[in-house]
RNA sequence: GAGCCUGUAGCUCAGUGGUAGAGCAUUCGACUUUUAAUCGAAUGGCCGUGGGUUCGACCCCCACCGGGCUCACCA
């Protein structure tokens, strides 16, 4: 093993070197890492982050010890419909189903051959979008292929066994009914809740009776024709494909007990489990979708890059954090400042940049400023386009092309996104005096006019010179009012950049007709 | 009731047993024709409280206090 990997102390390394210890006490030569999916809801900004980490822990194995690993991204598509979810169209048609396997629910969406195909599909296309590499099953496939069976009658023959784990565990009411066995009603479908009266370990089966009707029914427990309750379902899972690792959230905490408990029952060694701790919203309060606080991954996306998110994910994930808006800027700096690190540092797997980049940083990875300083740039100047902040950047850094810094130019985007969506609606344009209405006038018709006449290299100098001069010349006093004036009346805010660079960049037609709208602002205000 | 996280500068937070850190805010300075996203510096701390382990504790252990979250129906 190198040196430097065993030295090393972040946390995916710590969690690959126990999944490799696991490996080595089995006898195994590769490792299942494994992610899981409740059938209830979209892909959310959780599940980036679950998949995103252990992605990390999977790359970090693979480091450490050179073996072959697989991703399994396991979808429960078999589970019964619950409930009419609130954001679908065809409600009425849905509650004909309800109980059902989703797989077994026409899609509401009428794209898809059944709501689980639909959701799953959803899920895969959220996580393609990420470049995840993964292999994605699906509950409803492996039970009806068979895929299960052994462990299915391993489960039945332990059924007592598991039931004492589970039932003290249980309210009083589901304690009485309690089996981890659900039988598909053979005439209607419905994934069944019922008490088991008997099981057959030998015939493979379990018999229950309809409430409804009375009817008893003897079921076989393979081949799709039963599924597992959830926890014992997990265990069956662990136990059937031999999962090495797969983290969750810490309101598992007590289902992964459970299920590691099962796991034993059956003879196995639970998986390696990491409990990660969930997020709150700005105050450290819960969030939750009625109250709409927190923050979706579109939101994010919409503002900084997808790196900015998984750094946000790669920090302390056992530390509950506060997920909202304002956290989004730091996390882009923070991995932009990660990239240099991590290309300088002797120790390199220490950095989330290398994790985030799976081992290999892009040459053009990062970025010669930071998203922070891009959001005021975008800010001061107003920018509501690209040209417009390179302009300002090359006064700073000549050689800035979208060509040289490509990271740099999506950053550009998202922080003209910014400004438009959060500063520039807040702006407060103050009106001009009488004396500042003069001035702006004068300024509007000097600039229609052309400013050959002065002094200067280039237009940004030319106009700077003649802001200057139409400040004095209409007696400022003292000459800063006059600037103060074009932030305040034409820009909405108190300070800004240097007028004429301002105007050649942003355009002397522009800044014409915003002298116009700060004119006929006053005037309408009168 | 059971469990998890958390308490460090005014605010938001890093901190891996060995000199207490960053960003923002504040103050001062540099640059600029008295206007810039900038740059430099300063200020600011019983690291929640009390014990313990250690040559040495923000860090490890115990207790207590404060702030949150999760699970006890389903998944």
């Amino acid at each position: 093993m190198n040196e430097a990997i065993a030295n090393q102390l972040s946390w995916p390394f710590r969690e690959a070197e126990r999944v490799a210890a696991r490996l080595k006490e089995k006898g195994k030569t590769s490792a299942l890492f494994e992610t899981g999916y409740g059938p209830s809801g979209l892909p959310h900004i959780g599940t980036f982050g679950e998949v995103a980490r252990t992605s990390w822990v999977r790359r970090a194995f693979t480091e450490l010890t050179g073996l072959p690993s697989r991703l399994l991204a396991f979808s429960d598509d078999m589970d019964g419909l619950r409930k009419v979810p609130d954001n679908v169209p065809n409600k009425d048609m849905l509650k004909a189903f309800l109980g059902k396997p989703l797989t077994q629910v026409p899609d509401p969406f009428g794209t898809h051959s059944s709501f689980g195909a639909h959701n799953n599909a959803r899920l895969r296309s959220f996580l393609d979008s990420f470049g995840f590499d993964y292999e994605f099953a699906s509950s409803s496939d492996y039970y009806l292929s068979g895929k299960f069976d052994n462990a299915l009658l391993h489960v039945l023959a332990r059924h007592d066994e598991i039931v004492e784990i589970i039932r003290p565990t249980l309210g009083p009411e589901r304690r009485a009914t309690y089996s981890p066995i659900l039988p598909i009603h053979p005439r209607t479908g419905i994934v069944m809740q019922v008490p088991i009266e008997k099981t057959d370990a030998q015939a493979g089966t379990v018999v229950w009776t309809d409430p409804e009707t009375g009817v008893r029914f003897e079921t076989e427990v393979t081949g799709g024709s039963a599924k597992l309750q959830w926890k014992a379902d997990w265990a069956m899972r662990w136990y059937a494909l031999d999962v090495d690792y797969e983290m969750s959230g810490k309101d598992l905490i007590d289902s992964v007990k459970l299920s590691s408990a099962i796991v034993r029952a059956l003879g196995a060694e639970p998986p390696v489990c990491l409990t990660y701790e969930l997020f709150l919203d700005e105050n450290g309060q819960k969030i939750s979708k009625s109250k709409g606080n927190g923050l979706s991954v579109e939101q994010w996306l919409k503002y900084a890059p997808p790196e900015s998110l998984a750094q946000f994910m790669y920090h302390a994930p056992q530390r509950a954090k506060k997920l909202f808006f304002d956290v989004i800027p730091r996390a882009a700096d923070d991995y932009i400042n990660g990239v240099v690190t991590a290309r300088t540092s002797a120790d390199p797997y220490g950095e989330p940049a290398w994790h985030i980049h799976a081992g290999d940083i892009p040459e053009n990875a990062g970025s010669p400023i930071g998203f922070t300083m891009l959001l005021n740039l975008a800010s001061v100047i107003n920018a509501d386009s690209p040209e417009m902040l390179w302009g300002f950047i090359r006064a700073y850094i000549p050689d800035a092309t979208a060509e040289k810094y490509p990271f740099l130019a999506q950053l550009i985007q998202y922080a003209i996104t910014y400004n438009q969506d959060f500063i520039a609606p807040n702006k407060k344009y103050r009106a001009p005096t009488e004396l500042e209405r003069t001035g702006l006038k004068d300024l509007q018709a000097r600039l229609a006019a052309g400013f050959d006449e002065y002094p200067g290299e280039t237009a940004a100098e030319k106009i700077q010179n003649m802001v200057y001069a139409v400040g004095k010349e209409n007696k400022f006093t003292p000459l800063k009012a006059w600037f103060d004036c074009l932030y305040q009346v034409l820009l909405g805010q108190a300070e800004g950049p240097r007028f004429g660079g301002f105007v050649a960049l942003y355009g002397v037609d522009r800044t014409i007709a915003l002298i116009s709208t700060a004119l006929a602002r006053e005037a309408a205000a009168v």
